[in-house]
DNA sequence: GTCTATAAGACGATAGAC
DNA sequence: GTCTATCGTCTTATAGAC
């Protein structure tokens, strides 16, 4: 599609400097790959950086376009935030059914082998990585948080229960597990962060099964 | 406020633009309590923002002073951030030991209370606050976070254990508090954000100790 | 659809007057 | 001991050419 580089049609070139006007500009025609490349490089940069030290002239760099675009696209930094931990979305609505169905007494080794697989997974580490990088220090980021863990999937697990402290157990539960990704994944101590994941998965289900239907 | 424009000794200014020289400068004499309130500031700005989002020139408009002057007296942001954080350590220094002193079987219970303590008082709270918003983001208050629990809490409390895995088992444990700080004090989540802080050692308290000692 | 150019301002840090 | 002034670099965001 589109030659691009020579078959402009007016070719010559007005630039004060007689350089080369333009590089390696894509086709022009794909726009949707684009949008996706930024994307991938704004998740990729949430994750490592968090949300105030990443930089939209960053996030452009990365993707190999020019900032402006990026603006062009998504308004303001808040909204590439937002569109690139969306996909973190989908595998959560996409599990907590089958961590809410089955035995109740295998309910906490079902939700940690989500929560653990989720963080194991290099494909929706990224944007988890990000949603807590950036959740300690943004108000917005740490309402995607809440969004993600507190109301698509607590909830349900303690719809479960049937116990008047229902939603404070599943809170605990989680705790334990938000707290693992923070020194395993996030703060990197070991020897957790290079623990066997199905070691970790043996040790800490119980406790999470403790937690929500334990005395 | 501000006699300045007038009273100077040598007042034909040298300065080319003619205008006062200096404003409301402070006595000059007390200059140990200049110091601390920058601290204060600093502790103040870092718990509630984390280390990135907090400037130098933020610090400094809070203390009352120029920034110059945080840069003559700590040199660099991250000395500011160092000094600001110390004050966490010595209550753990503090306390650290009558966690590990005691019967083993009531270390869960010690080492809860201990940081739910900690987290609960506000002096303390402050500089805990501002390690964790900021070792998430920043390589420098990571190691300071590594510092504080790995190094000086975790070691000692393992030690007593007398396990093959006994660091893991500490940190299992660890991670479970880390995880209700990160929930109920840095991004407060509902209930966990309002339940009573007894109610939730007497949740916790069994749990850690079954990491530690559990079979 | 993609770019250049730039506005408008915050940042960390330094030099030097007083 | 404290300040003013400023350097050089970074930021988000916009305007507009092609």
């Amino acid at each position: 599609m589109n030659g691009v580089t020579a078959s402009d049609g007016p070719a010559a070139s007005p630039n004060g400097t007689g350089a080369p006007r333009r590089r390696g500009r894509p086709p022009a025609g794909e726009s949707a790959g684009t949008r996706d490349r930024i994307l991938d490089a704004a998740r990729e940069q949430f994750s490592a950086r968090g949300y105030e030290k990443t930089s939209v002239r960053g996030i452009a760099k990365a993707a190999g376009v020019d900032s402006a675009l990026v603006h062009h696209y998504f308004g303001t930094k808040e909204r590439v935030f937002e569109a690139a931990v969306e996909v973190a979305f989908q595998p959560v609505l996409d599990q907590r059914d089958s961590v809410v169905e089955g035995p109740l007494d295998e309910v906490g080794e079902r939700m940690t082998r989500m929560i653990i697989g989720l963080w194991e997974n290099p494909v929706t580490r990224a944007p988890l990585l990000a949603i807590v990088r950036s959740a300690v220090n943004n108000d917005a980021a740490a309402a995607v948080f809440r969004r993600l863990v507190a109301t698509q999937l607590l909830r349900r697990v303690a719809g479960q229960l049937d116990r008047p402290d229902a939603e404070l157990r599943a809170e605990l539960a989680a705790a334990q597990l938000v707290g693992i990704a923070m020194i395993r994944y996030v703060i990197r101590v070991e020897p957790l962060a290079s623990a066997d994941p199905e070691d970790i998965v043996r040790r800490v289900a119980p406790v999470v099964q403790g937690h929500l239907t334990g005395p």
